[in-house]
DNA sequence: GATGAATGAGAATTCATTCAT
DNA sequence: AATGAATGAATTCTCATTCAT
């Protein structure tokens, strides 16, 4: 489903390379993007030429990190769509995003400032989020259980606002959960 | 007003303070923290041996930024408080600390990074906005204009999440009104 | 005469930029391009740092080396030219072309490689002695001392061939003489 | 007639040696020493492991292309000498040498600076050449085809700067020309 | 005090060479 | 034998900070 285009790679390749991207969406999430190559490649237990050839700029590596997040959250967006009613999907996606975002808006930030206008493979696993959110929301909107002045670019940018409070409250969940309560009462129709 | 137990300080010296914390102010929250401070000097017309003077790290210079910040939002809520109706008050501070907070986190987070937690002289100017958020909460709240189970804690977060969502609708004015409304609307009693 | 556009350059810099030149100079020379920036840094007593801020890539200051050089050889080239006949002055320069000339090659082929047409402010200095030698040929010519049919490319490929093969013999004058014998034998009309 | 000691060698075996000293040959001479084993490896159609299988280092690679090279010619120098008169034959076998010389200087510069004096393999091939440019020489002379003061190092100096000379004209065969008949000119008695 | 040159510890990246498949 | 992935030392360049002018 993901760029289908190259040789299988070899069985032990694979594994760096997953190993790799572990890593990285461990150290780059908690201990930000300036992180050097280095340590991701110890963390990883590889050397770091295995992580250049595998990536071959630090860029290609956060975006790597990236793609995988937003295919997993599509991934368990399109079955919770698929499982709910309209509504209660809509919630539950909010929250399943906001959950799988930690950390997320510094990667996109390092990657505009790159220049490369939001890199072509993001691009694609990015369109295929927007579509999904679309439907989720007109669904729901639909259904009455949103206000109807809410637009995409709104709720995209709630769900990024979300998620940067959350993770300042990172500590205390009650307080998070009262966070998804204010932010969902007030998308409701008044 | 902060931190009174330096020598006063030469007219030029104080020009030049100035021109750099407005230089950095301007550089840091449009090109973020990686800027060098070679450049922020040259953008505040002195050389770097003098932003060096003046601020003995470049992280004590992110610091300077912040409180100044810090102080501005303080002195203008101080005065929203008092001119207005709690209610009202509040909202209204909420909307100016966000307006003011442009590439705040991306500060914050840098100074966490360098370990000093949250550093003594920023402490000061927090623990002063933290006081006033207390107050001007637990009024709006007396007057049932938000709802009661919101702490501080949530409060700060909500100001630092609808920072964030409004950033990213820079360009789109209605939009960032939406995300005010949705936000508002959720913090009154429901 | 060569770009006179840059502040005057303090004087401890305007030091150390000599001392660089001089130091890559040699190394280049001697040891060859791949020495890496280090150590030249090293050989000319200063950190790396100062050479970086001096000539911003390796390349730039592969360049400075030649251009220097260029400007040598154009300046003395033009004293012999004004002191003596055509014809003395034609092999006089010849001589002392190819004995400034080591080691040029392999500079040029890497700047060359670099991709910019041989770098704009080579290209200056290029064509000043491009015409220096064109006048030289010519004056040699009309006094019957050179071969009416050798134009400018195969003068400038003979001088870059001299130099090469004297470069061989370094160790033994005589032969190097019996080089520019043959050389300067086979130039005059036959 | 090179190294004869080692065992058969497979036929797959020997076609990979081959390949490799064809692509390293092709590749050195059109874009320099420096480019990366892996594309030499890629040009012939093997993997980096073969390439060193093969070749234990870089140098040996670059060595046994410069003897195949000095073996090419020494062969068929060997052919002219036995067909023509020692005049002809020494001038015929001049353009041979310079014409199968292309890039040698840099191939020869790496070997010299890789420390090992002309490693032992090539001194094989070069002493033979050397003989045999002795020869030529002393039979051109003796016919009072050459200058007799030219000796064997100034032979050589002059075929690589010959060599290097006429590089510089590869767009201009008619320039070219002239080069040799300068150079053929002044190497005869005067 | 101000200036900007000098410093050198990192950082990203490359590439000859080794080794598991 | 061949393959190409893995390795890590080496290289170029950057930038916070110091220091001579």
């Amino acid at each position: 489903m993901s760029g289908a285009s190259e040789r299988p790679l070899r069985a032990d390749a694979a594994r760096n390379r997953a190993k790799l991207l572990d890593a990285a969406t461990e150290v780059f999430t908690t201990r930000g993007i300036g992180v050097p190559t280095e340590e991701i490649a110890r963390a990883a237990g590889v050397g770091v030429g295995t992580l250049f050839r595998h990536f071959p700029t630090k860029e290609a590596l956060l975006e790597a990190v990236m793609v995988r997040r937003l295919e997993t959250i599509t991934a368990r967006t399109a079955e919770l769509a698929a499982e709910a009613e309209p509504a209660e999907a809509f919630f539950a996606c909010f929250r399943l995003i906001v959950e799988h975002s930690a950390g997320k808006q510094e990667f996109t930030r390092a990657l505009a400032e790159a220049g490369v206008d939001v890199h072509a493979s993001l691009r694609e696993s990015t369109e295929q989020m927007r579509s999904q959110l679309t439907e989720l929301l007109a669904a729901a909107q639909r259904d009455g259980a949103v206000r109807p002045e809410v637009g995409l670019p709104e709720l995209i940018a709630l769900l990024v606002g979300v998620g940067t409070a959350t993770e300042q409250l990172a500590a205390d969940p009650g307080a998070r959960e009262r966070i998804f309560d204010v932010v969902f009462a007030g998308l409701r129709p008044q």
